[in-house]
RNA sequence: GGCCCGGUGGUCAAGCGGCUAAGACACCGCCCUUUCACGGCGGUAACACGAGUUCGAUUCUCGUCCGGGUCACCA
């Protein structure tokens, strides 16, 4: 067989050589140690938390070395895809604070001088590669239908084959003549250009997993499709050619990826190519309520496998990025505590350090950790952030929220901007409700009493209060106005005294501050209630006092 | 089914042959406190199972079981 006609009838309009690429895409003049990463998705969904989980991962690990990260974009797949998949993407990425130093930044648009980096744009490369690999007999067309292909698959699961695929003696297309491959093409037969491989089903190969460490296989004997019939590469001869091309140190994917390194450390091989370390990160997981059991997170059944539900929900993105980081480095809390106010990127990321093992993705924690991110945040920020927010997911709040900054600011403020700061938001969504009672619009009253205190034991708290309420007041004398309330009505104001002697009080200072306050509120929790009423207004306090003294007469 | 990965409290997780087996979240209790939150203190709770190696296994080996992945002209 003429290997080198052969390549010519394949690929007539092929006229560069590898090495044109080679010089095209040079060696990168990178210090020692630096590492090259890319965070490679297809554009076929919206951005999913375990891609958001593996970017941080590249974007770091690059960091940490000196290196670089870039953006792929893998589109090879033409019936998958979906309309806004790359922006999806990207915008997603820079969302949540994640930056890449080169590739694809937005639908069209890239940088960096390894490009293109969309796959749909390079098939004169993965095509230039191919040819060469049949002039060196490496590669070969093949004609089998789907449907050839479908009763191979039939015969083998009928034999209870232990190795399946385009191998051997099902490889009916690996020794076609060049008369026969002339023939089918002049017949305008479509073809795939299979990959020739001389693995043998009895030898091992041994790599080592960044994350995992050492792991056996059996060798690759599959021959691989390399090209689709549409001359468009499959994903494994695409991440031969492009992390060769874009020189790639460290490929760091999903762990449903292990299975095919030996398909991947073949091609690289056969094409001459260093091949790159490999690590492969553990998924995510959720727990599934109906089964019982942990299982993959899946973008179809779970809306919270969207990166969006997140930002909808009103997370902050660093709230995510820190509760991911949590998951994927266990080092990362303790850095955190040593490190509080420094960007969670600058973390020192370490692949060895990485949890091999599936992890759940638990909301309460990520609620946790987000409450920890807002408490340290400014009063100003936490407005921006909770306006900008709700300017998109919630107008009506929005309107009433920003019609005077300076008010939601103070409201904000209620004891945050000191050393312990109260930790009551985890996402933005949540504001509306915690903020309600400081707005008309939104305020519902409700003078519901605990059980132990009589309607008319807080009508006369409300109206004796309401005499004694002197708006000028500070903190000190504000609370001792609310204590002078208690013993003529038959409360103590000492805690302490009642608990000694519970029956000789119908309560304690407690019950008639709760009093009060849900006159004002018409909640029985609430931050500091002094702060409440110098926000609220003289006016306000006082209408809202009649109001439930009118309820409770 | 073949191949591969994984298996420490409810969750995330330290641990790398010898420890009373860290810590965080959640939960419970107490303290602080005018409520709540914050904070402080304390508590419940784990090495999947069985062999083997060893003076000694959570740590090493093998088997079993369980969970996950993969066997496409999808990535």
């Amino acid at each position: 067989m003429d290997n080198i006609k052969l390549a010519n009838l394949l690929f007539p309009g092929i006229d560069k050589t590898p090495d044109y690429y080679e010089k095209l895409y040079p060696e990168r003049n990178l210090p020692e140690g630096a590492r090259v990463t890319r965070f490679a998705p297809s554009p076929t969904g919206y951005l999913h938390i375990g891609g958001l989980f593996g970017a941080l991962v590249d974007v770091l690990t690059a960091k940490v070395s000196g290196g670089i990260s870039y953006l792929r974009i893998e589109d090879t797949d033409k019936k998958r895809e979906i309309e806004d998949g790359v922006s999806g993407i990207t915008d997603g990425m820079k969302a949540f604070g994640v930056e890449f130093d080169e590739g694809v930044t937005g639908f069209g648009t890239e940088t960096g001088s390894y490009g293109p980096y969309t796959q749909s744009q390079r098939v004169e490369i993965y095509q230039t590669v191919a040819k060469s690999l049949v002039e060196q007999g490496l590669a070969y067309p093949c004609f089998c239908s789907s449907e050839d292909l479908d009763s191979i698959r039939e015969q083998q699961e009928a034999e209870g084959a232990d190795i399946r695929g385009y191998f051997g003696k099902w490889a009916k297309c690996r020794d076609l003549s060049y008369e026969e491959i002339e023939r089918n093409i002049n017949e305008g037969k479509s073809w795939v250009l299979r990959f020739r491989s001389d693995g043998s089903p009895d030898k091992r190969i041994f790599f080592e997993d960044m994350i995992r460490g050492k792991i056996e296989m059996p060798e690759n004997i599959i021959d691989e499709v390399l090209l689709k019939s549409d001359g468009i590469p499959t994903y494994h001869f695409a991440h031969c050619c492009d992390d060769h091309f874009m020189r790639t140190t460290h490929v760091v994917r999903g762990e449903e990826w292990i299975s095919s390194v030996p398909k991947h450390i073949a091609l690289f091989k056969a094409c001459g190519y260093r091949v790159p370390k490999y690590a492969h990160t553990p998924q995510v997981m959720k727990f599934d309520d109906e089964t019982g059991d942990k299982r993959k997170l899946s973008k179809r059944k779970d809306p919270e496998a969207a990166v969006s539900y997140f930002v909808e929900e009103g997370f902050p993105k660093e709230s995510l990025t820190e509760y991911l980081l949590t998951l994927l480095s266990s080092g990362f809390e303790d850095w955190r505590r040593a490190n509080p106010s420094v960007p969670a990127m600058d973390y020192p990321f370490n692949l060895k350090k990485m949890s091999s093992s599936g992890c759940l993705f638990d909301l309460v924690k990520l609620n946790d950790v987000s409450k920890n991110v807002i408490s340290v945040m400014t009063a100003d920020t936490v407005y921006e952030r909770i306006a900008e927010w709700a300017s998109v997911y919630d107008k009506e709040f929005y309107d009433v929220f920003s019609a005077d900054p300076a008010k939601s600011r103070n409201i904000l403020n209620i004891d945050r901007e000191n050393p312990k700061p109260r930790k009551d938001i985890a996402k933005w969504s949540e504001v509306k409700d915690y903020v309600s009672y400081f707005f008309n619009e939104f305020y519902k009253a409700d003078f519901t009493l605990p059980e132990n205190i009589s309607k008319q034991d807080a009508y006369d708290i409300v109206c004796a209060y309401a005499k004694a309420y002197s708006p000028a007041d500070d903190k000190d004398a504000w609370f001792a106005h609310i204590k002078d309330l208690c013993e003529p009505l038959g409360f103590t104001p000492n805690v302490k005294e009642y608990k000694q002697n519970p029956g000789a009080f119908k309560g304690h200072v407690g019950d008639v501050s709760t009093v009060i306050r849900i006159a004002l509120t018409s909640r029985r929790n609430t931050p500091d209630l002094y702060c409440i009423m110098q926000l609220l207004g003289e006016d306000e306090v006082k209408a809202r006092l009649s109001a439930a003294a009118e309820t409770w007469k």
